[in-house]
DNA sequence: ATGGGTGCAAATAATTTGCAGGTAA
DNA sequence: TTACCTGCAAATTATTTGCACCCAT
């Protein structure tokens, strides 16, 4: 009969911390900074081991992954396993996930009318966060 | 009084072939690319060149510029100055330019809400263009 | 025991920058 | 002239991979 899951991914120290650190905040992070955090707070976990955990956590869906326009990725847990998309703070980082049915149609639609298929997209708002708004510089 | 325009740009026989090229095609390209063609019809055009070409260009708004979800910047001369999105075919790259009105009052609406200002956003559409889905493979 | 997990160093890849020499205006 | 432009090589940055060793199961 069938054997255990093959891809089931073990409870390793490291993991445990990149998970901890992911689950002390909402925001977007790059791995680096991930990094640079668990260093600072005297871990000892690998950058390697960094990417190579997110990138396990978006392939099982508990993470959503993006990038800023210029280019570097982003990670976080996620809220929700469906469809969304990220108002994200440029200062702090602060997210907030967004549902955008109408989105999802008129991309669709859109797409159709021009005889695409297989549709899909990509839409992240940035701006200031009011707290940031608040701060003097 | 004021001096000439410190931003100006000259018409340089590089930029001018690099001009040429992308309007050769509506689809977007990468840096690399750019440069790979450029070289396959024997110019001489370096890649550093071309990367200060094209971001000139966007400097200028006369280029769009955005990212594939891995993260290559893709450029194209601007069809039109004013904000738009992009759908583009995963296979071919052939894009068509989309305007949407409901979405950008969308997207400030909704970062208003949150009490995000100075908000900006990235939305691009991705899908199997007619000519693709029509070929076998 | 064993197959996935880890870390370090090296390899990729896409851009960018330092510089010395070239050139449009 | 002269400020901007070029190209090559070297430097940056982000991310991935090779490998030998380690550990959760």
């Amino acid at each position: 009969m069938a054997e255990s899951l093959p891809g089931a991914s073990r409870n390793t120290k490291q993991r445990g911390e990149i998970l901890g650190l992911l689950r002390q905040t909402d925001d977007f992070r790059t791995a680096q900074q991930l990094y640079a955090d668990l260093r600072s707070q005297g871990s000892g976990v690998g950058l390697t081991t960094v990417y190579r955990a997110l990138q396990t956590l978006v392939d099982a869906g508990e993470a959503d992954t993006m990038r800023l326009p210029s280019g570097e990725q982003l990670f976080r847990l996620c809220g929700q396993g469906r469809h969304h998309h990220h108002l994200v703070c440029r200062q702090c980082g602060r997210t907030v996930e967004i549902d955008g049915p109408a989105v999802e149609s008129w991309t669709d639609r859109i797409a159709r009318e021009h005889g695409f298929t297989d549709v899909s997209h990509t839409l992240e708002i940035f701006g200031t966060c009011s707290a940031c708004a608040a701060k003097p510089e």
